[in-house]
RNA sequence: GGCGGGAUUCCGGAGCGGUCAAACGGGAUGGACUGUAAAUCCAUUGGCUCAGCCUUCGCAGGUUCGAAUCCUGCUCCCGCCA
């Protein structure tokens, strides 16, 4: 029992960055029952995206071994708004909002985690309490404990401002808690300090203190920053196939290993080329959200799209009228594209507008119609339409 | 409560009476190249009926032939002292 706990907790934490406390998981798990695994996420920006799916994927092992993932939705968090000043502007959303940013939320995280060992949680259900309450839980902890963690005290350091809301979301992260009675947190490593408040936020209501385990940062596809939806260098599990292939394949080479590592758990072959490698990560990516043989069609737009320097096989139509039997380029590529007129001009005179593979010239502001109705317009690598004549 | 600093184009950040659609960096877009939507190099980056015109520099007024730049009021933000 107990061998089987510490060989248990050795295979959860084989890829985490921290385990804390030492041996918490083990004699965690030799408890013999489900363990309460907490997870917390911000129903303000529903897009999952590979990033957490590395968490995720580590909550599933935890469900795989029959313990319970407990989701808790920050919908009183994302109420209150605005955690960081103007910096982040994350605005203030209203119930519908929420409940909707929650579904979608779970929905995508389902992709990865079995549901039926899901105990979904909103933290409004308990951090919607009276001051004396939340004079309570502000006892627990004081300023300076607060400014350990890395952030705070390089504002503070740097005089720059901090929020009393900003001093609070820690703690009614830690209340959360509390109020699930989570036995082991999981997070990113920037998720560290928190985690590690939850445990003396616990002890200080008497409730079992939890084990905080922390896994690494997956980079984004520039290889560089951590992968998130404002830095725009993120893969959304929603995505398609196409977008999903495309955007691993554009990930750097040195980051390789570690997307193996954090999304497959697994090395990466080092017989594989890098090119190969990516090719079968894209792969492997695009199945695990997709249908099978989406991976397959993926593969062969991105050979024909990039690699050949093709024409896709699927493309939007648009349409343009035509008066007089004559039509004003820029006007029609910033209609079908959503571009402005003068960025269109720009576009051909860049030489980056072509009809059906051939290169505009800068000068053909005004072309036949009958030239245009039935091609497919090209603008710069990706962007295709395919031109239809409606007057 | 007192004193001081600030609000500029997607972001950061110059500019401090004309030569400013506004330096520079980032990002984004396009081109070349490539196994790649990577790296590198080059270009573009307010709008338009485009050799010109129109709208931008927190908001509202004012001074001036002329203002992002000066003045007044307002809003918001930041710091210091108490």
């Amino acid at each position: 029992m107990t061998t089987r706990a510490a060989d248990d907790a050795r295979f959860l934490a084989r890829d985490a960055v921290d385990c804390l406390p030492d041996g918490g998981l083990a004699r965690k798990l030799a408890l013999g029952r489900p363990l309460r695994v907490k997870l917390g996420l911000d129903p303000t920006a529903p897009d999952v995206h590979l990033g957490h799916t590395v968490v995720l994927r580590k909550l599933r092992e935890f469900q795989d071994r029959g313990h319970v993932v407990v989701l808790i939705i920050g919908d009183y968090t994302a109420r209150v708004g605005d955690p960081s000043g103007r910096s982040s502007t994350r605005p203030v959303l209203s119930g519908e909002e929420i409940d909707a940013n929650a579904r979608t939320y779970v929905e995508q995280a389902e992709k990865v985690l079995d549901p039926e060992r899901i105990e979904l949680r909103y933290n409004s259900e308990w951090l919607d309490m009276s001051m004396v309450d939340l004079f309570a839980l502000t006892r627990t902890t004081t300023v300076a404990q607060l400014l350990e963690r890395d952030d705070f005290a390089k504002r503070y350091a740097g005089r720059e401002p901090i929020s009393i809301l900003e001093l609070l979301y820690p703690l009614m992260q830690a209340y959360d808690s509390v109020a699930v009675r989570s036995d082991v947190e999981l997070g990113g490593t920037d998720q560290k300090f928190n985690l590690l408040l939850g445990r003396d936020v616990q002890r200080a209501y008497g409730v079992e203190e939890q084990v905080a385990l922390t896994m690494p940062i997956l980079p984004g596809v520039d290889g560089e920053r951590k992968m998130s939806k404002s830095l725009g260098n993120h893969v959304g599990v929603t995505e398609s196939p196409q977008e999903i292939y495309g955007k691993t394949m554009s990930l750097p080479d040195a980051a390789l290993g570690i997307w193996y590592e954090l999304l497959l758990g697994e090395a990466m072959a080092q017989a594989l080329s890098p090119r190969d490698a990516k090719h079968a990560l894209a792969h492997r990516l695009v199945e695990r959200f997709h249908r099978a043989g989406a991976a397959a069609d993926a593969a062969a737009h991105f050979e024909r799209v990039f690699v050949q320097g093709d024409v896709p096989e699927q493309i939007e139509e648009a349409s343009f009228a035509a008066d007089d039997g004559v039509v004003h380029m820029p006007a029609v590529i910033a209609d079908s594209l959503g571009r402005s007129r003068s960025d269109a001009r720009r576009m051909l005179a860049q030489g980056a507008v072509k009809l059906d593979g051939v290169a505009l010239a800068a000068d053909d502001i005004d072309i036949a119609a009958e030239r245009l109705d039935g091609s497919i317009l090209q603008v710069g690598k990706r962007q295709f339409r395919r031109m239809r004549r409606t007057a």
